[in-house]
DNA sequence: GATCCACAGGAAATTAAGGGTC
DNA sequence: GACCCTTAATTTCCTGTGGATC
C-alpha cells in the first residue's frame, strides 16, 4: 500500500532539482524581458504621457501565442506605477481581462465594474446592458482618479463569439471618455490573430487601433536566452544537463517560436526527473515531457468533451475502425451517431447541421482531421480522419461509462454498405 | 456547358436557463 | 408572479460550392 506520509517526508528530504519552479510558470514576470526591448520602448513611449496627466492613445498588440505580449504589458504597467509612486502621483488603474474567459460584452462590463468596486458587483446576468454600462460610468467617476487601462487579452475571441453586441460594447468602451468627469480610460487590445482587424467594425478600428505594435515570434537563440534566464533561478546548481536548454529551445522554435511552450517543456522535464529521483535533468526527460504533454493534452481534452461531442468522436472511431482504408464522410458519421444516440437512454439527437459544426470543433482541437473535398456528382463533404491512434482514442472513450457497451458496436449503416440520408439510400462514395 | 449531389456554412430564429425588477 | 434581460446551444432556412457526369 502506498504510504503517503513517508512519501511526503522523503519528498522534503531528498536532494532538490528545483530552487523555485514557479519561475517557469507563465504568470511569473521576470525583472528583465529578453528580446522585447523594442516593444517595451514603444509601449512606454505611448503611455509615458500619463506621467504628465495626459491621456495616451489606445493600443493594439498583435503576435502569435507565447511571444510575450501580455508579459510586456504587465511589465510596463508595473514600471509605470513605480514611477507614479516616485513622483507622488496617483497610480494608474490596470484591469486585465482575458476574453477567452470573459467572452461577452455584458460580462466584460460586469467584470470591469467588479474590478473597480468589488463590494458592489454586477450580477452575472439579468440587467439590460445599457444599465450595466451606466453603472460602469458611475463607478469610474466615483472611484477612479487619473488613468484606467483596460487590457483585453485575446480580443479576437470576443469579436468572433457574438459579433454585433460585443462590437457595440467595444465601441462604447472606446468612446467612454466622453461621459467621464475626471478619469480617463485607455484600451489595450491584444490579439493572436494578425488579420483580426479586418473583422472589426470600422468605428471600433478608428478609435481602438490608434497605435499598433507587432510582436514577432522568438527564434531558437532568443528562446534559449529566455530559458537560461529563468533556469538560473528555477533549478538548483548542476541540476540541468547543458544540452537540455538548447533542446527545449529548438523544439519550441520549431512550433512557431512559443516561449510559453518552451518554459512548460522545461518545467515538465524537471518535474519528471524529480519524480524519478534523478539528480540531473537530461535531454531524455525533455523527450519524455514532450510526449507526456501531448498525451495529457489530448486525454484531458477528450475527457472534458460534452457527451454529444464524445458521441460524435465515438462514431468517427467506429467508422474508421471498421472501414479501415475507406474514407469516412460527414453523412456516414451522422448515420452512426444517430444509431448510437438511440442506444443511450435519455440522450437527444442533434441535427446534421449541428453535428457538422461539432466535427469542425474536433478538427480545430486537433483530435480529428476534417477536410472539405468535392467528389464530383457524388457531392461535396468533409473527409474525416482521426488524428490520434485508434488505440488511444479507444482508451479515452472508455472513460465514459455510458459507452461501456458501445465501443465494440458495429453500426448498421456500415453493414449495409450504403449511406442513408433523408429517407433515401445512396451508395458509399468510396 | 448544364446538371447534379451531398453537404458546408452563414444568418436568423427559437429554446432554455439563469438572473433581475417591479 | 409576470415580465424583462442576457447568454449559450441548437434548429431552421437558405445559398453556395466543386468537380464528376451527362
Amino acid at each position: 500500500m502506498f504510504d503517503i506520509d513517508s512519501y511526503f517526508r522523503d519528498f522534503v528530504d531528498k536532494e532538490e532539482i528545483f530552487q523555485d519552479r514557479d519561475v517557469l510558470r507563465p504568470e511569473f514576470i521576470p525583472k528583465l524581458l529578453p528580446h522585447r526591448d523594442l516593444q517595451i520602448q514603444k509601449i512606454a513611449e505611448i503611455v509615458a504621457c500619463t506621467l504628465k496627466n495626459s491621456m495616451p492613445s489606445n493600443i493594439f498588440l498583435f503576435g502569435k501565442t507565447g511571444t510575450g505580449k501580455t508579459a510586456v504589458v504587465n511589465y510596463v504597467s508595473k514600471h509605470l506605477n513605480l514611477q507614479c509612486r516616485e513622483f507622488g502621483m496617483t497610480e494608474s488603474k490596470w484591469i486585465f481581462l482575458n476574453c477567452q474567459q470573459v467572452n461577452t460584452g455584458y460580462r466584460i462590463l460586469a467584470k470591469i465594474c467588479g474590478e473597480i468596486d468589488p463590494s458592489d458587483p454586477v450580477p452575472i446576468a439579468g440587467w439590460p446592458i445599457d444599465v450595466v454600462f451606466d453603472k460602469l460610468i458611475d463607478k469610474i467617476n466615483q472611484q477612479v482618479q487619473g488613468n484606467c487601462f483596460i487590457v483585453l487579452d485575446e480580443i479576437d475571441v470576443l469579436v468572433k463569439n457574438a459579433r454585433k453586441k460585443s462590437q457595440d460594447t467595444l465601441y462604447n468602451l472606446v468612446r467612454i471618455n466622453s461621459r467621464l468627469k475626471t478619469a480617463k480610460v485607455n484600451i489595450i487590445g491584444i490579439s493572436n490573430v494578425l488579420n483580426f482587424k479586418s473583422e472589426l467594425d470600422p468605428r471600433v478600428i478608428s478609435s481602438l487601433g490608434e497605435e499598433e505594435i507587432v510582436f514577432p515570434a522568438y527564434n531558437a537563440v532568443e528562446i534559449k536566452d529566455i530559458l537560461e534566464q529563468r533556469a538560473e533561478k528555477a533549478f538548483a546548481p548542476q541540476a540541468l544537463d547543458p544540452e537540455v536548454i538548447p533542446l527545449c529551445a529548438a523544439l519550441a522554435a520549431k512550433e512557431h517560436g512559443d516561449a510559453r511552450k518552451a518554459l512548460d517543456l522545461l518545467r515538465k522535464a524537471g518535474e519528471l526527473a524529480e519524480r524519478r529521483n534523478a539528480k540531473v535533468v537530461t535531454p531524455q526527460y525533455v523527450y519524455f515531457a514532450q510526449d507526456n504533454m501531448e498525451n495529457d493534452k489530448m486525454k484531458e481534452y477528450c475527457e472534458a468533451l460534452p457527451l454529444q461531442s464524445k458521441t460524435i468522436l465515438l462514431s468517427i472511431y467506429q467508422m474508421e475502425r471498421h472501414l479501415q482504408q475507406e474514407a469516412v464522410i460527414t453523412g456516414d458519421v451522422y448515420n452512426a451517431y444517430t444509431e448510437i444516440t438511440e442506444m443511450i437512454p435519455g440522450m437527444n439527437r442533434l441535427t446534421q447541421r449541428r453535428v457538422s459544426e461539432l466535427i469542425r470543433e474536433l478538427d480545430l482541437s486537433g483530435m480529428v482531421n476534417a477536410r472539405v473535398k468535392s467528389n464530383g456528382r457524388y457531392g461535396r463533404t468533409k473527409f474525416i480522419k482521426l488524428n490520434i491512434p485508434l488505440s488511444d482514442t479507444r482508451k479515452y472513450l472508455n472513460s465514459e461509462s455510458r459507452f461501456a457497451d458501445l465501443i465494440e458496436y458495429r453500426p448498421i449503416c456500415l453493414r449495409e454498405k450504403t449511406t442513408n440520408l433523408s429517407g433515401k439510400k445512396y451508395r458509399k462514395l468510396m
